[in-house]
RNA sequence: GCAGUGGUAGUUCAGUUGGUUAGAAUACCGGCCUGUCACGCCGGGGGUCGCGGGUUCGAGUCCCGUCCACUGCGCCA
């Protein structure tokens, strides 16, 4: 059976073996990737979590080795002792990082057998994700994964070393907490002891934080994971982390340099990559108005071009109706696309309407001028007028949207990213970050008939825009930020209200009563009373850091044990039910109780 | 909650108009093989076609329902 491990000590991981070590007696400890018997020699391939390095066993060198050699199968834990050896000529495999060398093994120990694996741990292999989750002990074994791992690993103590050194202090915040209705809805967990009410997992440590910085601990810092019981997506879990900052005496330039000098930091600590600082910035307004979104990609152009000045007047009803409603007509001009099949506009067509626009109208620049289902609506002054507003020239293809302003914005804006990757333009090795900076503080919510917090309700105005909140708050600007790398939201922080009074309008203005803010942030607003010092910080979501810096498309690649769309766990199967007299004990009846 | 895609051997997939015993590759098992590296050669075993119902002489294939995974919308201060 099983051999004991006895008073081995490994010497080397497989990965680090170069030609370096020729001639080293080694100890090596680690799974069976691969076994190829040759009826005499047997080869090994021995994995750990640095790599891969391949064993010889030669019946003539050490019969005992080669003959336990022949019972082992995959993924069979086992030692080893043997020379590095270099390969015979021409057996030199340049595939291999250690593949110029091979362990000549003299003794070999059998420390653990293995079941067939469901799946083989190869880097080519392609498996069902389900099937990987269910056994995501042995998809971790994979080398993909554990790189991940390990970078994510490099990324936080490049965190921890940067804002050590910054004068952070990390401090651990409460993970059984209060529910906030305000923001996502919250996970909660019921309390035995006063039965009846709930702890909720926090959604960020966003009050916790302010608090200590009431307390004098001027620069908090917290990788942390927060809690948001919202629907999933390719990168969104609803258990995440946070790394978590937030400063006193402080602007919004102060904590942007520190931030961006981190992020530089990690990029080049963990994939040596040197990010320029200053990172550009730009305000929320001009992200619109160019990219119609507020996390635009800016490794590729294809900006937004507003044709509404030319349409409103024109006679396409279809964009003079939108412009006259209040609505603008925008255009992607895609360089050389006028190859574009009637399936590929189509297929684009449809993925506007996602996004609620009604149609994508479209040009192709041709030697004869516009070929285009639209260009009939057209005067020739107007189709003039367009092709020098766009820059249209022959190959290209116009894409145009006419709708509400949300509606083409976002509508063109996401087909501005689909095209970017359509065409190839984003290119993964490439970090493209940007500040989007003065976002508004307020937005309109239709649905409840008052304004919303863009950010969250203790994001500070910006000081010119205070007078706003008395005269036309929904135009005022916020002291807040994200950055944006390569379309996607890594971070985003804000100046925090330290006033108590303006606190209080803000409130007011979110249409929270007296009553009903004392009840959910009370705390808050005492805290704020007992000199509470300007301040302002900011979190970045660290999976999604990760999952850029390894070019992982999906936030579970990032994960050590993730969650799947319906927020279960294939490998734990949770959530699962619990016994009766648990549910008693919380005081807690359920309404319906699935049969066991 | 909604839309789309998918679910057939351990795994990745094919399966025509509804028609013989559901195939391939790989993995697995046995045999052979002393320089392979996704080794090679010979042989073998392996299927609740996600689940439930229906139509039919006959269903992997058509219909209804349902479950699961993924992608997106809503949602995510």
């Amino acid at each position: 059976m099983n051999d004991k491990l006895g008073n081995w000590k490994r010497t080397h991981y497989c990965g680090d073996l170069t030609s370096a070590h020729i001639g080293s007696e080694v100890c090596l400890m680690g799974w069976v990737q691969r076994r190829r018997d040759h009826g005499g020699l047997i080869f090994i391939d021995l994995r750990d979590r640095e790599g891969i390095a391949q064993l010889a066993l030669d019946p003539d060198r050490d019969p005992e080795a080669h003959s336990k050699a022949d019972k082992i199968r995959n993924e069979f834990v086992i030692a080893i002792k043997g020379t590095i050896s270099p390969r015979p000529e021409g057996t030199i495999n340049p595939k291999m990082k250690t593949g110029e060398i091979e362990v000549e093994v003299s003794e070999l120990r059998v420390l653990n057998t293995s079941r067939t694996p469901p799946f083989l741990l190869d880097e080519h292999i392609d498996v069902a994700e389900n099937i990987r989750l269910k056994h995501r002990y042995l998809d971790l074994r994979r080398p993909a994964l554990q790189k991940n791992m390990i970078l994510r690993h490099k990324v936080t103590r490049s965190v921890r070393t940067y804002l050590d050194e910054q004068g952070f202090l990390e401090i651990e915040t409460p993970v059984l907490t209060k529910s906030t209705p305000e923001g996502a809805r919250d996970y909660l967990v019921p309390s035995r002891v006063n039965g009846g009410n709930f702890y909720a997992l926090p959604q960020s440590p966003q009050l916790f934080k302010q608090l200590l910085m009431v307390s004098g601990y001027d620069r908090y810092c917290q990788i942390v994971k927060c809690f948001r019981d919202e629907d999933l997506r390719a990168d969104r879990q609803p258990e995440f982390t946070q790394i978590d900052c937030e400063m006193s005496f402080v602007d919004s330039n102060d904590v942007i340099t520190v931030m961006e000098n981190m992020i530089a930091r990690i990029f080049k600590e963990t994939v040596g990559v040197d990010v320029v600082t200053p990172m550009d910035r730009i305000t929320y307004a001009e992200a619109m108005e160019r990219f119609g979104v507020d996390n635009p990609d800016l490794r590729f152009d294809l900006e937004l071009i507003d044709l509404s000045a030319i349409s409103a007047n024109c006679g396409f009803q279809v964009f003079a109706d939108a412009v006259n409603k209040g609505g603008m007509v925008k255009a992607i001009n895609a360089k050389g696309c006028a190859t574009f099949s009637r399936k590929d506009l189509d297929n684009l067509t449809d993925f506007v309407k996602i996004y609620g626009a009604k149609g994508l109208a479209w040009v192709k620049i041709t030697e004869n001028g516009w070929q285009s289902p639209i260009a009939k609506f057209f005067t020739p002054e107007e189709l003039e007028q367009i092709n020098q507003t766009t820059g249209a020239e022959v190959g290209d293809l116009l894409m145009f949207v006419a709708d509400t302003t949300n509606i083409t914005n976002e509508a063109l804006g996401r087909l501005r990213g689909h095209l970017g990757n359509k065409l190839g333009l984003t290119d993964k090795k490439v970090f493209r970050f940007v500040w989007v900076t003065d976002f508004p503080l307020l937005e309109w919510d239709e649905e409840a008939q008052r304004h919303a917090a863009v950010h969250h309700p203790f994001t500070a105005p910006r000081d010119q825009d205070l007078a706003l909140l008395d005269s036309d708050p929904g135009s005022a600007c916020a002291q807040a930020y994200d950055l944006v790398l390569n379309g996607s939201e890594i971070g985003g922080g804000s100046i925090r209200i330290h006033d108590q009074q303006i606190q209080s309008k803000m409130f007011d203005l979110l249409g929270i009563s007296k009553e009903e803010a004392r009840e959910k942030f009370g705390f808050l607003l005492d805290a704020l009373e007992y000199g509470a010092p300007p301040h302002g910080g900011l979190a970045f979501g660290l999976d999604r850091l990760v999952m850029i810096l390894t070019g992982s498309d999906s936030i579970r690649d990032v994960i050590a044990f993730p969650k799947t769309q319906k927020a279960t766990c294939l490998l734990s199967d949770a959530p699962g039910p619990v016994e009766e007299k648990q549910l008693q004990e919380l005081s807690i009846r359920l309404r319906t109780r699935k049969k066991e």
